[in-house]
DNA sequence: TGTCGATATATCTGCATCCGATATATCTAT
DNA sequence: ATAGATATATCGGATGCAGATATATCGACA
């Protein structure tokens, strides 16, 4: 296992988290992530939905088109464009989110042992 | 600001890290990340020597190769092969590892949001 | 003496990912 | 009518990862 776990795809463990709070369509996704990062953090269209096709692809996640209510529209929401893609994760989904957190914490832990060694100004001569 | 923040070159974090705690030759440099790692981490050669050119040029390390014994090697090393090139953070390398440890600890916090609503298993349906 | 494995540095290259740019289309508000 | 937000999707340049390859020295063992 090269050095990688610190990284391989961080975006992949974000939208499993999302997605973990219930079903979401692309666009609430990416809405989301800049809601619960403070704008720190943001996933573009060019990312986002590559990535949900190959956790599809995966079985990762489901998905389904929603039924637009062309007319109508009498509940409140004041939702935007039609033509939802939900996403749900599956049971497969839920195991994989289990181990990319865990790795994660794993990775975590093992690179604070890096930093609390660098922490200490325990250096000689600085060039 | 992107998502990379969880990744943008964790092996540049460690190194620095290896780097902080005095002057080092690259083969060294990945034995101690392996060691540090319990082997569960490596940098390969083909990863770390143009790592470490990099840095280099960016003058966050400064490199000098040592005086080679040919013979004599009277001292107690039982080190190997010659031609070591060792490398020694400088000031501003020192500078960007502090930020580097700085903007890993943010992005972990935010991650925890994100995990610690997954954590909890609040999903209605898994398909 | 001869070969093997470890030490040591370095480049090349295939693959995947990141993410800005582009395309298309609908809906809301002014 | 026009602009901006909503919504999905693909393309392509830039970058990074990591295995393969190349070269050379040193110690150990038969």
């Amino acid at each position: 296992m090269a050095m990688s776990d610190l990284q391989t795809d961080g975006t992949e463990l974000v939208v499993l988290s999302v997605l973990a709070q219930g079903p979401q369509y692309g666009y609430a996704i990416s809405k989301r992530v800049a809601a619960l990062s403070d704008g720190a953090w943001s996933i573009g269209a060019g990312q986002l939905y590559p990535l949900l096709s190959k956790l599809e692809k995966a079985k990762l996640v489901s998905a389904s088109w929603d039924e637009v209510k062309a007319e109508g529209r009498d509940e409140g929401d004041a939702g935007g464009g039609r033509r939802r893609k939900w996403y749900r994760l599956t049971a497969k989904g839920r195991q994989r989110l289990d181990q990319r957190i865990e790795a994660h914490r794993r990775a975590t832990a093992v690179l604070e042992r890096f930093i609390g060694g660098a922490d200490v100004d325990a250096h000689g001569g600085v060039a």
